[in-house]
DNA sequence: ACTTGACTTGGAGTGTGCTCCAGGCTTTAG
DNA sequence: CTAAAGCCTGGAGCACACTCCAAGTCAAGT
């Protein structure tokens, strides 16, 4: 019963396939996001596929703007197992941020309306007869 | 031909009404993204129904995630006349934000699917015949 | 043997956008 | 007359999330 014997990655290598710094991975590691990663004989770090796919779910729930300090909660809760108590909340912060989520879609779509409608007017403004064109430098 | 006279509010009001603080709206002052504001015979700043409506704008480009830096640069330019060139010059940062905007809107959707779809496998989990439930404290 | 280059660490520094504070002024209420 | 409320200013401070740095280690290349 083997561990997965896949390849592993640099931290410049992983770095580049999340998109992501590498000062960031360590600053994650740092402060607990990312559990310790394992190293080579060197103290040199190793990621594993599994540990890429964990940086992919941060590098998610990050772009999607939850605060790191929430993020650490989360974090907490998949280590204290999996018992219905801990998934139930972890379920909690997941839809807690969702609704976060869905309502700063639907503010951002609504911030888009307005400003194309801005846009518009600009357009029409430009369009409107006798209207001199400016000096054109 | 006088000015319109309608009410002018206060700071606190001002703040309140745009649902912004107060020292915002002194920072955006400050740094010139809201032209000078009259005062009374008190040096109180009287905020009047159009500058209500500039700050909505203002906010509403914040709001949407435009920069400082930029909301600064469009700013100036409302300041330099209405020429074809400095409107089209305002169009260019709208349309220029509105496609960041738009890839924004388009990523947290995604994110958003993602995080759904987390969501779901947990309540599978959760319901996965044969599990124990945890003790309930 | 030496240089190069990728990595390590702890800790300091940065950028953004506010947010707060001390000290002062004026009006209003008691 | 005093006290409280609300505003003013310049400037300091803060929260967040990195980002950078100096000094060191190690291994491979020439």
């Amino acid at each position: 019963m083997d561990q997965n014997q896949s390849r592993t990655y640099t931290i410049q290598e992983a770095a580049e396939e999340m998109q992501i710094s590498a000062d960031t991975l360590r600053y994650y590691e740092k402060i607990g996001l990312l559990h310790p990663i394992p190293r080579d004989q060197n103290g040199r770090r190793m990621y594993g596929e599994p540990d890429l796919g964990w940086i992919y779910w941060l590098k998610l729930l990050r772009d999607s703007g939850m605060p790191i300090r929430t993020m650490k909660d989360y974090v907490n809760l998949t280590r204290s197992g999996d018992d219905d108590d801990t998934i139930q909340a972890r379920c909690a912060i997941l839809e807690e941020h969702r609704n976060q989520l869905r309502g700063k879609i639907a503010h951002l779509k609504d911030c888009l309306d307005k400003i194309t409608k801005k846009v518009e007017f600009y357009q029409g403004y430009r369009m409107r007869p006798g209207r001199r064109a400016s000096k054109k430098r």
